[in-house]
DNA sequence: TTGAAAGCGCTAACAC
DNA sequence: GTGTTAGCGCTTTCAA
């Protein structure tokens, strides 16, 4: 059960370059003042003995904290941004153990100003790492602008700007996300048209971050349906009696095969109308792996969903930046598209 | 840049207790030579302080050292099993950090006796854990009472036998994926055929990983599709001849619509035969996101694939065995099955 | 510019 | 039974 150490250590290291443990240190960590000589030395022994530092020795013994803020938006018990969260907080169990911890604050995503207040909170008291996740386009870049003159790295999850100061992103291929939802909802069907289920809100122009899955569902209907007929049907989703209304009337005067989408993660409101109505044959697809999307794909009211472990893209978010606080490692890569996963009812139940 | 700690340290647990830090350690040991009435006051300012060990700490100071070894078949770069040896590596990596060494041991998945020899070789040396994938049942289960008997715990990966004695298991819904597999091929198309290409040597009755993919999926197409006649063709994957002289005799008849479909990873056969021959229209699914498989979907002679994060279930195993030995936690489930991803040309790109 | 030494939180051997 | 103590590998003063 037990093996032999073969590790080399700071002390071998020490020894065999004839300096001391402190001067070893001092190059590992470039603290400078260090002669020439003694440097070369030493580096020249780390690679002839392949010294690699004892991570865990090295944060035990310098007891450093760092703070990591994840701003994202406010959110309920299992809707989208809650399974985000849920992905920091257990990164945040992991890199309490490295003297890292994790704060997240949460904004109204309806709400600029609730916005730029947390962004000055965030602001005036700075942390070593930021994740955030962009909605308001103008006050984000705005945010990070100041982040980055501060020294301060960020990562966007969920999707992210325009600027190229980020430190990592992690989020879906928005645009390929909906070629892709395109290609499912039609390929092989004719369908005679596509409703596009949208927010009221969307239409007031705060940015939108699901523009670009839309843009990629239109251009693939464009070149392989050009015949389906695509009808946006802005709802309430708050307001049962609105959907009932917009829905009702959009379905009115279709005979023939229908499609209906929401880019966003909440087709199960769809799903609720189409299960009231007792429609047959309308085929329903949607975003991201809600509870109550699972369930509506269950009963048969949404054929596929497109998900996206977002949890998991919190988790990699906030490890980037704790992997650079306290290793100093840069990052793998700078963006990183998260798979798209397809979820049917024969799939789904072994989706996490 | 720098917060302030407020972790509870053994110390502090011990000056509340009235007891010096090595009592504490006993109990949180159970190293026994404690006294009740310590041990339950340690106990007791524990859970008043909340005490969670240094984790790190305590590596860092018991120097003791673990072996791991995994038993899986031979690879060759880029083939299935090559998948599962980098996962284990990637684990073995950080598991190093934790006095863990992972050692990879590989035998003939065609050769009994080769699997024979590997078990007598892990049984002589027992390590801490073992991480099989079985694909001999007999040999397997003969191997892993004798693991048992002697206390060390084993991981199933890839597919697991009907013992329960095993410490977890990782891998995909054998069955289920056979269920969704013809789904995907049938849903939608009335095929006239489905060809279920096989391997020869599969005939020979040794012990078939994928019987119970190829069961869910016959399962599938008997509920749903009884007028589609399914073939099977047995062919030597090595030879090109017999490839090309075996399906060559199973498409004259056809007519309409076919599809084929392979159980194992070696979809990427058949789409090099397809594209050999040009032909135009045949539904072609298989499993497993080999770089071969993946080019065969880039190029339209594969058309979805089912997959699995091989390296990610490989590394779970580790993983699970880890936390087991060095934290004595339990495992979180005994039997953890992997999703299924659903790959076509519009996703394919982003699978990892 | 460098070495010595204390100490991070914990383990384990040893003494009482 | 229990306290004491010497490290584990590294960081970080503090002197020299």
């Amino acid at each position: 059960m037990v093996g032999k150490d073969n590790r080399v250590t700071i002390n071998d290291v020490a020894k065999m370059a004839g300096v001391s443990k402190g001067t070893v240190d001092r190059v590992l960590h470039d603290r400078g003042e260090v002669s020439p000589k003694s440097r070369e030395k030493v580096l020249k022994v780390i690679e002839e003995l392949g010294y690699k530092p004892n991570f865990y020795a090295s944060i035990l013994a310098s007891q450093k904290k760092h703070r990591i803020v994840c701003v994202i938006p406010e959110y309920v018990s299992g809707d989208f941004w809650s399974l985000t969260a849920r992905g920091v907080e257990e990164s945040a169990e992991t890199s309490s153990r490295f003297g890292v911890t994790v704060e997240v604050v949460t904004y109204d995503q309806y709400d600029v100003e609730s916005f730029r207040h947390v962004c000055n909170r965030v602001l005036a008291d700075l942390p070593s790492g930021v994740v955030v996740a962009p909605m308001f386009r103008v006050e984000t870049l705005n945010f990070v602008k100041k982040l980055d003159a501060s020294g301060v790295p960020y990562v966007y999850i969920d999707s992210k700007l325009e600027d190229d100061s980020y430190f990592a992103y992690f989020g879906m291929p928005m645009f390929q996300s909906g070629y892709l939802c395109a290609d499912i909802m039609a390929d092989g069907r004719s369908l005679e048209k596509i409703l596009v289920v949208r927010i009221e809100r969307d239409k007031m122009g705060y940015s939108d971050p699901t523009v670009a899955r839309r843009t990629g569902f239109m251009e693939y209907m464009a070149a392989h349906c050009p015949d389906t007929q695509i009808v946006n049907v802005f709802i309430d989703p708050k307001s049962p009696e609105d959907i009932r209304r917009k829905l009702d009337e959009a379905f009115a005067g279709a005979s023939g095969n229908i499609g209906v989408v929401m880019f966003n993660s909440r087709i199960h409101i769809v799903a609720e109308y189409i299960r009231e109505r007792r429609f047959q044959g309308v085929r329903v697809v949607g975003f991201d792996a809600l509870e109550k999307n699972l369930d509506a794909i269950r009963s048969g009211h949404v054929h596929v969903l497109i998900a996206q472990h977002s949890d998991r893209q919190a988790a990699a978010a906030v490890n980037a930046l704790v992997d650079n606080l306290i290793h100093g490692e840069p990052v793998h890569k700078k963006d990183n598209y998260t798979q798209m996963d397809i979820l049917n009812r024969f799939n789904c139940d072994y989706y996490m």
